[in-house]
DNA sequence: TTTTCAAGAATTTTT
DNA sequence: TTCTTGAAAA
């Protein structure tokens, strides 16, 4: 086996031998930075440098994983399993556990997620109240992440007077009242949200410098990845751990800062040498992932913006085949560009679908690209979105799980005291809620001590409320002798959850059924592999595991599929033939991100990212008109098509056309669309020689025929339109629910077509036919 | 208290 | 178009 170091080029070889002392490594996208990470850990652990002693935070679970395995197979199993590598809140999190209580945290502290901060604000914003319309729930959190990020504290809120103002002036002069309750109601409920988490990290290690100092001495060398994406308060912990030994590496690429909206600071990378003493700098600015097109093509973007710090990003790579440019209609249309392509380039090159990647900018495009991979019969993975622990039965059983591991989580509480229902409505739920924050308590605290407070709730429910503290205290009690996966067995059990989740009947449940039974499978799987570890196995670490997990980490081997992901979270991943779709102004760059030029500046970088996730093909797609909200809107081609430097592009256009719509399209509305023109008159000059290059005699000028493409849209999307128009009064239909019936009146039109109906039962509804699933029997 | 239906909002991006 | 929310009915 060849040695390690010769594996690297000379820039990286001097990374990796550079021991002591802070490093900033400057890693264009494909510059092997990975590799360069790897060895530097294995190379400091090859010179007598204790994997106790090193700290790697990286950006994902997942690149922490494979950066282990890949340290594991230079310097063996053993040695690198001591090494604290993960993500900023994974690592900090697992630190907390053991510190939690100094800073008046249980260890078992419960970890909120967004969902339920979320909830909590909206109940807190319900109990002030105050109005939900200016008071957003969302944008409340989002605005405490920020503060929560820039280390603002109630405290330093009420002291600043332009903070004060600044909200005062968005509309929203409550802020600070909010901000405190929920600051106040997560240290009550023993929780910490995602910000906490480096919050209190921070809160740690100022006010106790002998805990600095453990920790200071303890992470020795230090190593960021991805550090154009860290926000104040990462930087912060980084700063206070470094200070001793100031052996710092800093890893990361300004032109690939896409996370300024969760609180990331460019100034972060761009400013690190100031921030250090006598700092070596290194640049990774060899590509070797990608094609000398796509590298320039690249270069061409990213150069239009301002901000950067100054590199050259070359490869030694093959031309490779130009960037496609695909105009198509519709976002249909689009879908199945993506899927015709994959279909082709796979026959033609004898590929399998995990070499593809179609990358968007927001969620919301996948559902047109996915209707058209699962026509051609792709198989397909999404990831992100909601991911399987984000899933209500896997919430609500995880809920029971945390209740039992920290009875003071009040979203937990909430999410299952009726749940499967058992009589306990809202009502009482505000009861309790106002008790417990009139005596400062816990809403679990209130249920057992019913009898203490004076609730003027009725007996009935008051048995009910006991009932439930007590089942719950006895899974407590059930859980000391019993490991993860038997305790919650048992509480599936005694719930009735899953028979309540079965009762429903419909496909879904049982869906939802298997979905609560892998996780089952997980919490097994989890024991097990925390056993190899010879790390613990309790809830509380499973807990903690799923509440940081993100969708990489739930990847299960399986058949090949193509990955469906948004922008953001395919940075750091690499595919061969990467799909780019919605190139258009007001989606990327999103209308949201427009205003400012760095907004638009972050929006290229992104841009930027997306293309250099490709080795081989970029093909990009922009559609003419989109649905949003129902409605038909037209689209204009985004600014970063033409920034792109023309001789790398090739430009196609569609073989032929289903435009699906539910209006009647008249070749007339894209008349002032001049793109259009192309397609059914005269194509412009660079696409004569394309369409002449490819022999594309399937376009035939040959304007779709409109009722085929009503005949597509009937067919293709739900049926309950197609009874719109045949369901006559007479008619004998049957109902999923109410059984068969006669139709006796209709009325309405479109979506408020309504029907009423008599039914064996002797029954008469009015049922609206979007909604009622009706088969017409006679 | 629970269920049902109609009206209204909703789309950046995520640990 | 689809999901969430709120009021009214059961």
């Amino acid at each position: 086996m060849t040695h390690y170091l010769d594996q690297l080029n000379d820039v990286q070889k001097q990374a990796v031998l550079q021991k002591d002392g802070p490093m900033i490594i400057i890693a264009g996208a494909g510059s092997g930075k990975t590799r360069v990470l790897t060895y530097r850990i294995a190379h400091l652990m090859k010179n007598d440098v204790d994997p106790f002693n090193i700290l790697s935070l990286t950006f994902t679970n997942k690149a922490a994983r494979e950066m282990k395995s890949r340290i594991a197979s230079v310097v063996g199993q053993s040695e690198a399993k001591n090494l604290w590598m993960g993500t900023f809140h994974s690592v900090f999190a697992r630190i907390l556990r053991s510190e939690s209580e100094k800073i008046g945290f249980p260890s078992n502290f419960t970890i909120y997620d967004t969902q339920d901060s979320v909830r909590l604000l909206t109940a807190i914003i319900k109990e002030l109240q105050l109005e939900k319309d200016k008071y957003k729930a969302k944008q409340v959190l989002g605005r405490i992440s920020q503060y929560k990020n820039s280390l603002i504290t109630v405290r330093a809120y009420y002291n600043s007077p332009e903070l004060l103002e600044a909200d005062k002036l968005s509309g929203r002069p409550q802020m600070g009242k909010i901000y405190k309750e929920y600051v106040d109601r997560c240290f009550k409920a023993g929780a910490m949200d995602f910000d906490d988490l480096l919050l209190r990290t921070n809160e740690l290690l100022t006010r106790f410098p002998v805990v600095l100092a453990k920790y200071q001495d303890r992470f020795r060398y230090i190593m960021v990845d991805e550090y154009q994406d860290t926000n104040h308060s990462q930087y912060l912990i980084v700063r206070a751990l470094a200070d001793r030994y100031q052996n710092i590496c800093v890893v990361g690429d300004d032109s690939q800062s896409i996370y300024s909206f969760r609180g990331a600071n460019i100034q972060n990378i761009l400013n690190f040498q100031k921030d250090y003493d006598d700092v070596k700098i290194f640049k990774l600015e060899q590509n070797y992932r990608s094609s000398k097109v796509i590298v320039e093509a690249a270069n061409s973007v990213i150069e239009k913006n301002k901000t950067k710090l100054d590199k050259e990003i070359w490869t030694a790579n093959a031309e490779g085949e130009r960037v496609i440019v695909m105009r198509t209609y519709s976002e249909g249309d689009e879908g199945r560009f993506v899927a015709d392509s994959i279909f082709e380039n796979k026959m033609q090159n004898q590929l399998t679908n995990d070499v593809f990647t179609v990358l968007y900018r927001t969620n919301a495009q996948s559902r047109a690209i996915e209707d058209a991979l699962r026509k051609k019969d792709i198989k397909y993975r999404i990831y992100g979105g909601l991911s399987f622990y984000q899933r209500k039965e896997i919430k609500d059983t995880l809920a029971y799980l945390r209740l039992l591991v920290n009875p003071n989580d009040e979203e937990a509480l909430k999410r299952v005291i009726n749940y499967p229902a058992r009589g306990i409505g809202q009502t009482t739920i505000d009861k309790l809620t106002v008790a417990a924050n009139h005596y400062k308590k816990s809403i679990f605290d209130i249920l057992l001590n019913l009898e203490l407070v004076d609730l003027k709730i009725n007996s009935g429910t008051k048995i009910k409320l006991e009932n439930f503290a007590n089942m719950i205290r006895s899974f407590q009690i059930e859980m000391e002798s019993k490991n993860a996966f038997e305790i919650t067995d048992a509480v599936l059990k005694k719930t009735r959850l899953i028979k309540d989740i079965e009762l429903e009947g419909t496909p879904e449940a049982i869906s939802r059924v298997e979905n609560v039974q892998e996780l089952l499978n997980g919490i097994k799987d989890f024991i097990e592999v925390q056993k190899e570890k010879e790390e613990e196995a309790s809830l509380s670490y499973f807990l903690e595991d799923v509440a940081l997990a993100t969708d990489f980490d739930n990847e299960k081997d399986d058949i090949p599929r193509v990955s469906l992901m948004t922008i953001h979270l395919s940075k750091g991943l690499e595919f061969p033939y990467v799909f780019i779709v919605g190139l258009e102004e007001n989606l990327f760059p999103s209308a949201m991100s427009m205003n400012t030029r760095s907004e638009i500046e972050e929006e290229r970088r992104l841009f930027y990212v997306a293309i250099t996730r490709a080795e081989k093909q970029v093909f990009l797609s922009y559609a003419q008109s989109r649905y949003r909200w129902g409605k038909l809107i037209d689209c204009e081609p985004s600014r970063f098509l033409e920034e792109i430097d023309e001789k790398y592009l090739k430009y196609i256009t569609p073989k032929k056309s289903i435009v699906q719509s539910n209006k009647f399209i008249d070749q007339n509305i894209f008349d002032d669309i001049p793109q259009h023109k192309i397609r059914f008159k005269k194509p412009v000059q660079r696409v004569i020689q394309k369409s002449k290059a490819r022999k594309n005699d399937s376009i035939k000028n040959e304007p779709p025929k409109n009722l085929k493409k009503l005949t597509t849209t009937i067919t293709g999307k739900d049926k309950t339109n197609l009874f719109d128009n045949n369901l006559t009064v007479g008619n004998i239909v049957e109902h999923a629910k109410f059984g068969r019936g006669e139709v006796i009146h209709l009325e309405g039109n479109g979506n408020n077509k309504k029907a009423e109906i008599k039914f064996e039962s002797g029954n008469t509804k009015k049922l609206l036919l979007q909604f009622a699933k009706l088969n017409i029997i006679a």
